[in-house]
DNA sequence: TATTGTTATACTCTATAACTATA
DNA sequence: TATAGTTATAGAGTATAACAATA
């Protein structure tokens, strides 16, 4: 193949429009290829570890920030709904990884907090999901890392 | 603020993971993120123009090609499955976009084709959604582009 | 009256496979 | 028997909002 997908469709597009330059909509197009070859592999990755992606975000987000969260605290960090996440939680105390406790404070309020064995399943599958994101980066030289680092920053500041 | 939403996290997890080195989990995280913002504005832009963005993908396919094409050559083409190619195609009929014509050689097959309606919008649509996606690359330099390109090359070659 | 967490409903979207017509 | 396209079913997942308890 001489030419790569994104290459090919722009090629396309030159044909057809050749007042338009389609530059950008090619290098976007290509990181959302990426993004979703990687979501993939990563959704995988997870549900031979027993997790969904949702799952698996909730988990390290109370084991990362290393004390107890409520579930108002956990949607807006993951940005999942309410909804979503107080199902999701559902899951992960019959499998035994989180519990809930009352809060003292607000008796409507409650804490969530990682079981040990939750501990236990977040350290393992994290050390090893880090070890697939090496690899997907694998590559690209430690400083081809490093500028694709400073232009996402340059892209989006925020995020 | 002192520093965004991905170093933050990257933080945290140093605290409590001083043993790892979670460098390619944020640059992933970032891609995934910034795909992930690009994706709702993007949705957003051809919801505005009518259209979702599997919609999209099948009008500016059969755009670029520039011919007729059947339902699985369509398919083939933008990594939906048939169900999905059919049950969007006839929402694509209704509107008065795309038609579509029995084939001569198989009586099976049909060709589908862009209406004059049809290329009128997906070249309207189009040429304003190239305009954004300049716009959501417009915090890099041109050379900042390019380079980002080829890194986005490097990363998945076949894409 | 507002807020916390849960639950129930509805919606979107797709893949899968059953189905028909034809090869 | 295999293939092309359509249709129907079911599934996954979520957001939304109704709900109960408390502030």
């Amino acid at each position: 193949m001489p030419i790569d997908k994104v290459a090919n469709v722009l090629l396309q597009w030159s044909l057809v429009r050749p007042d338009l330059d389609c530059t950008s909509m090619g290098i976007i197009g290509r990181v959302r290829r990426t993004s979703g070859e990687w979501q993939k592999k990563i959704d995988g990755f997870f549900k031979l570890k027993g997790l969904s992606s949702t799952e698996f975000d909730i988990l390290a987000t109370l084991r990362r920030v290393n004390q107890p969260a409520t579930p108002t605290e956990i949607y807006r960090s993951t940005m999942l709904s309410s909804g979503a996440v107080s199902t999701n939680l559902e899951k992960l105390v019959q499998a035994g990884w989180v519990a809930r406790t009352a809060s003292d404070e607000d008796r409507r309020s409650c804490k969530v907090y990682l079981t040990e064995q939750g501990i236990a399943l977040v350290d393992d599958v994290v050390t090893q999901h880090v070890a697939n994101m090496d690899d997907l980066l694998s590559p690209l030289s430690a400083s081809e890392q490093q500028q694709l680092q400073q232009l996402l920053e340059k892209l989006m500041p925020e995020s």
